[in-house]
DNA sequence: CGGTGCATTGATCAGAATCAATGATCGTGG
DNA sequence: CCACGATCATTGATTCTGATCAATGCACCG
């Protein structure tokens, strides 16, 4: 294998960094929660430890689906294509975020990471004969593909029915809700994504999404901070902003 | 109770008509299809059979979900509002389709007859009962969410980044698709929704929905028929019409 | 210090929304 | 049986939000 071809191999696949699951961290907020230790040694089993660096691709739309993953830290987006180059990111996950619920044949989209990313691999095969064996898992997945779709819901009412102004505020606030839910605070928010990114998650255009966000700025209702932070200032005001009241 | 309280119960509930689930004609083609006769008759003992006129609503956004349907004829449109009036349908479900997937505690949208409607509805409690008698079942109802999930970035992709004529040409193809699945034909396909309802589920106005059938119709990749029927004149050049190619 | 990638800002354009009117279909009652 | 009203679909004229095209600003890194 040719030099350039290794190290697309390991673009691909990132970095196998070992298999310890005890000291997980985050092992509450995850599927794992569902499990007790003599179980948890199962999927450790199974388990492999992989990290990414930003832009590598973690599974590709249209592939052979044969793993699923838990998110243990940074940020990953995925995303559909259409032939023109069109983009739509379909969600963000953070550490604690189960990928890879769409247990259809082949994967239905791409995830990138976002930035560093490391995450646990469980093969499909494997993980799905886990399941066979532990119903509390089974139960637990079901839970999180429920709340995937309220999720995709919330978002479809975006995508259809929200002002440019709206659909920013709402994803703000969706962000801070996610980020107190895993123990970070709720303002203020890292964002580890780009314009372009947020764009493609809105349906709207780089432009829109900066002119949006200077045009909050100018109202008081954000302040940008340093290190792609943004602190929201009054949630509130910026909840009734998010649904157009 | 007086008169308009009981029409408005009756509105709001359905009709009973009895539990039958021998001769159910859907069984293959639903969540049913996991089950063996033993098993079926223990749904049956849960289920019960409603209809609906059109217009009535099953189940309202907000309220607790307390039970789960299998549609067995007829129609169901699914939305969410703004508190504006603005409304996104999030999908539509024929016969054979299972909804209320999303077992949060209430229903995350509301589900309204298109059509006359008939259904089964199962208490959850029972339902949820069943899932930890029956393996089989709960795996069947993991790959409907999955597709379902599916289904939704697709519809996320469509929303957030087709033309308005992509978003028309690719839900007459998925009513098609799905229309074939179910053993009718691919083409033409009936149209029980309005032009209001298309527009609030493809992200447009009925004024833009109306004139995007007109050209298709002018450019004979399409033909309205009497009834609320659409003939599809060529898969392969509507596909491409769908992505934008 | 210069270059590269990303974000912001500005000017103009276009696709779909909105506003408005007309047409078709259907159910109802005279 | 037909006329009427109600509802829904279509068509037209105009507006507007967000896209596109284009330039500048900013930060990070070699």
């Amino acid at each position: 294998m040719a030099a350039s071809e290794l190290q697309i191999a390991q673009k691909r696949q990132g970095v196998d960094v070992g298999s310890p699951c005890a000291a997980c961290s985050i092992r509450e907020m995850s599927i794992c929660a569902a499990l007790d230790n003599s179980e948890l040694s199962r999927m450790a089993a199974i388990a492999r430890t992989q990290s990414f660096a930003g832009r590598q691709t973690i599974v590709d739309e249209g592939e052979p689906a044969d793993s699923l993953f838990n998110i243990t830290s940074g940020a990953v987006k995925l995303y559909k294509l259409l032939p023109d180059g069109r983009r739509q990111i379909t969600g963000f996950l953070f550490e604690g975020d189960f990928l890879g619920i769409a247990l259809n044949d082949d994967y239905a989209y791409t995830a990138e990471a976002v930035n560093d990313v490391t995450l646990c691999r469980f093969p499909k095969a494997r993980f799905e004969a886990l399941l066979e064996e532990f119903p509390k898992l089974e139960k637990q997945l079901l839970e999180v593909a429920s709340n995937e779709l309220a999720q995709a819901q919330d978002q479809m009412l975006l995508l259809g029915r929200k002002t440019a102004q709206e659909k920013v505020v709402s994803f703000l606030l969706s962000l801070s809700k996610r980020s107190h839910a895993r123990g970070a605070p709720a303002s203020p928010i890292s964002l580890p994504m780009s314009r372009a990114d947020i764009a493609d998650y809105l349906g709207l255009t780089t432009e829109t999404v900066s002119r949006t966000f200077t045009s909050l700025k100018g109202s008081d209702a954000i302040r940008l901070l340093a290190g792609n932070s943004v602190a929201l200032e009054n949630f509130e005001s910026l909840s009734e902003l998010a649904d157009g009241i």
